[in-house]
DNA sequence: AGCACGCCGACT
DNA sequence: GTCGGCGTGCTC
């Protein structure tokens, strides 16, 4: 066997010492002259096949076989009861390696098809993809699943453009505003691999400045590959490349183009013909030549999670990927998380960011309100505003849009009490309530009892309401308080890119905000408080990071731009969003999470399944020394059948110890069939 | 995952 | 005596 993870050392040697002059394959094929050991990983997701395998390498198919290359192969052929191998199915995979000889003992299977000779599974994709997996613990096969695409023959058929010459190093542009900025281009032109955690400036230059970066990189004969959340940032930053260095220069990999497209910007970057490449979350694992650069945008926001197994994030596989092929990093984001504060302060990263005088002159004007301080104008009553923002509004709608950000619908439909705000409960179970469909009476959302007469236990008045009203209804409330002022709206699945310079209301969901041109003249941010009081680890910080994101795209204070959030005034984000200024916000919650030793001051992995199944993996685990076992406790959001949840906690330098420790037991259980499967993840997002 | 081998209870 | 239970191990 020959293990396909770390711990196979002693295989290695073994593989040295033992030398077999030829492998043994099935009678009558005639091998390949030079290396007819092909070493295979099978892409058959299964945790105890997270191993290559070895295969004869048939003479008609010694040159098209090379590393790389996806393959099928027999595989679970057995001895049948005739005494006859039998062949088993076929399965893809990926040719790892040719060897002289195979330390497997018994006969090789020969390969049963070369599906294409293009080599897309490079030595460094390889390694990357592989401390993906071990950072994971996951298996390598989930992981290339993430990080090569599906092969489309059409666009393998056509040759990739030769790659164009290096371009001249760029001027520092938008980067003067920095102090450190044209030192980290000068530095990147020049070849070294600086890492930076980058807090940008309000307004519509960030997409310039990571152009700019790109451009350094290439400059300095490297490739580059940008990171985005979105679509819509993926444009903005494709169009400033565009405009910096003109067509051809980079490829774009989103999800918006087909799978032929992407297949074929995917093999442009393979080949080498194209140098940079900018994409959504699997663009992190784009096979870029001779990387120099890599810039995540955002790492905060929730898309760089990567929703299948192993659940890889954007940012930490950038940081895996930095490491293995020295590239320099940029971590760059309107908010900063406490990942990137940490970095900054383990010295990883340097800061990248403006002096607080720049920051003022470019920030909007922030005003916060209460909600209890409502309008007494009745329409603006009837659309929640309250009077400060009211006025706000219709001042600044004199001078030009006005964007209004509304929580997103259903995103908590949780009831509270009309009066005082408390949240109101189940009385038989505490759970929360929530509003059930049009004239039916709340539910508890633990044990689905009714509640048709809920009363306050705080303060006994009977009138409940919504945590949060969606943007359409605010919509169409707003649009009744500004008669004759035009409503567009952007939300999940009408999202507007821009909108023009003219007095509008724009009611937009987090994420989804359009960019104005000229900026807006004001924004609202409301329901901040359902926002913060969110039962999770990340609410501060993402409350900052979505307020942030809309205030970035109003106008500068001294043009008149001015940003009223309704919340508590003392709460830390709102703070941070007053003063602009996210890297003392992450820098705050960094201490926090130092005292409590969370995340990621240490390093976690949660363990959910039965009662029976996750005590029985508690019990098989060796864990790393120093350890801590929080739970089991029923877990969140658990309904139905009980399932339990145990928190793991290690010190951040066992992490790979702690996913190899969960990986080998997971393995163990898996052998037992009548194990009940328990789920793993490292990095949990949903504690606290 | 499949799939076959192997060692202990109730049937012709 | 055997048919078959699913625990255990293997797949290049």
């Amino acid at each position: 066997m020959s293990s396909a993870d770390g711990a196979g050392e002693q295989l290695a040697f073994i593989r040295e010492t033992v030398r077999r002059a030829r492998p043994r394959a099935a009678r009558g094929l005639e091998l390949a002259a030079e290396l007819p050991v092909a070493r295979v990983l099978v892409d058959k997701g299964v945790l105890s096949l997270d191993q290559y395998f070895d295969y004869a390498v048939p003479a008609a198919m010694a040159e098209e076989a090379r590393p790389g290359v996806r393959v099928r192969v027999r595989f679970g052929a057995r001895v049948g009861a005739s005494g006859r191998r039998e062949g088993g199915a076929l399965h893809d995979g990926f040719l790892v390696e040719r060897l002289a000889a195979s330390d497997y003992p018994g006969p090789l299977a020969p390969l049963a098809r070369v599906v294409s000779p293009e080599p897309v599974l490079t030595p460094a994709l390889l390694r990357l993809c592989r401390a993906v997996a071990d950072r994971y613990a996951g298996t390598l096969a989930d992981v290339l699943q993430l990080a090569v695409p599906p092969r489309h023959a059409r666009a393998e058929a056509v040759p990739s453009p030769a790659p164009l010459p290096s371009p001249p190093a760029p001027d520092p542009g938008g980067w003067s505003r920095y102090p450190q900025g044209p030192a980290f281009l000068a530095s990147l032109a020049s070849g070294h691999a600086p890492r930076a955690v980058w807090t940008a400036l309000p307004g519509p230059g960030w997409p310039h400045e990571i152009a700019r970066a790109v451009a350094a990189a290439l400059a300095g004969g490297r490739g580059a590959l940008v990171v985005l959340p979105d679509g819509r940032a993926v444009a903005r930053v494709d169009a400033a490349l565009t405009e910096l260095l003109g067509p051809g220069r980079h490829a774009v990999l989103a999800a918006e183009a087909g799978p032929e497209d992407r297949y074929r910007s995917w093999l442009a970057v393979s080949r080498g013909s194209v140098r940079a490449v900018i994409g959504t979350r699997a663009t992190v694992f784009a096979p870029v030549r001779d990387l120099g650069l890599l810039v995540v945008w955002s790492d905060g926001d929730g898309s760089h999670s990567d929703p299948n197994a192993p659940y890889p994030h954007v940012r930490e596989v950038a940081l895996l990927r930095a490491a293995e092929e020295g590239a320099g990093v940029l971590l760059g984001g309107l908010s900063t998380t406490v990942e990137a504060a940490q970095l900054l302060r383990t010295g990883w990263a340097r800061p990248l960011a403006a002096e607080r005088e720049t920051v003022r002159a470019l920030a909007p004007r922030v005003r916060t309100v209460t909600d209890l301080d409502q309008a007494r104008d009745a329409a603006a009553q009837a659309a929640r505003l309250p009077s400060v923002a009211w006025e706000a509004a219709r001042e600044a709608l004199t001078r030009g849009p006005v964007l209004i950000q509304v929580p997103r619908r259903g995103y908590l439909p949780r009831l509270s009490c009309g009066r005082c705000r408390t949240p109101a409960r189940c009385r038989p179970c505490g759970g929360p309530l929530e509003a059930g469909a049009a004239d039916t009476p709340p539910t508890c959302s633990w044990c689905g009892t009714a509640e048709p007469d809920w009363h306050c236990e705080e303060c006994g008045s009977f009138r409940l309401r919504a945590q949060v009203v969606g943007a359409r209804r605010t919509a169409e409330e707003l649009g009744k308080a500004f008669p004759r002022v035009p409503v567009r709206t952007s939300g999940r699945d009408a999202v507007l890119a821009d909108v023009p310079g003219t007095p509008a209301l724009v009611i937009a969901t987090p994420g989804a905000e359009p960019v104005a041109d000229g900026g807006y003249a004001a924004a609202l941010l409301l329901d901040g408080w359902a926002l913060l009081t969110r039962p999770d680890l990340r609410a501060g910080e993402e409350t900052l990071r979505r307020w942030l994101t809309a205030a970035a795209l109003v106008r500068p204070a001294s043009a008149g731009g001015a940003v009223v959030v309704v919340a508590e005034p003392t709460a830390r984000p709102v703070q941070a969003l007053v003063r602009w200024d996210p890297a003392g916000h992450a820098g705050i919650e960094l201490d926090e999470r130092e005292q409590l030793r969370f995340p990621p001051v240490s390093r976690m992995a949660s363990v959910t399944g039965s009662p029976q199944a996750v005590t029985d993996l508690l019990n098989l685990v060796r864990l790393p020394e120093g350890a801590d076992v929080l739970g089991p406790v029923p877990a969140p959001g658990g309904r139905g059948e009980e399932l339990e949840r145990a928190l793991l906690r290690v010190a951040p330098g066992q992490g790979a110890a702690l996913a190899s420790a969960l990986k080998a037991a997971q393995i163990a259980r898996l052998a037992l069939r009548t194990a009940e499967p328990v789920r793993i993840r490292i990095d949990p997002t949903d504690i606290g």
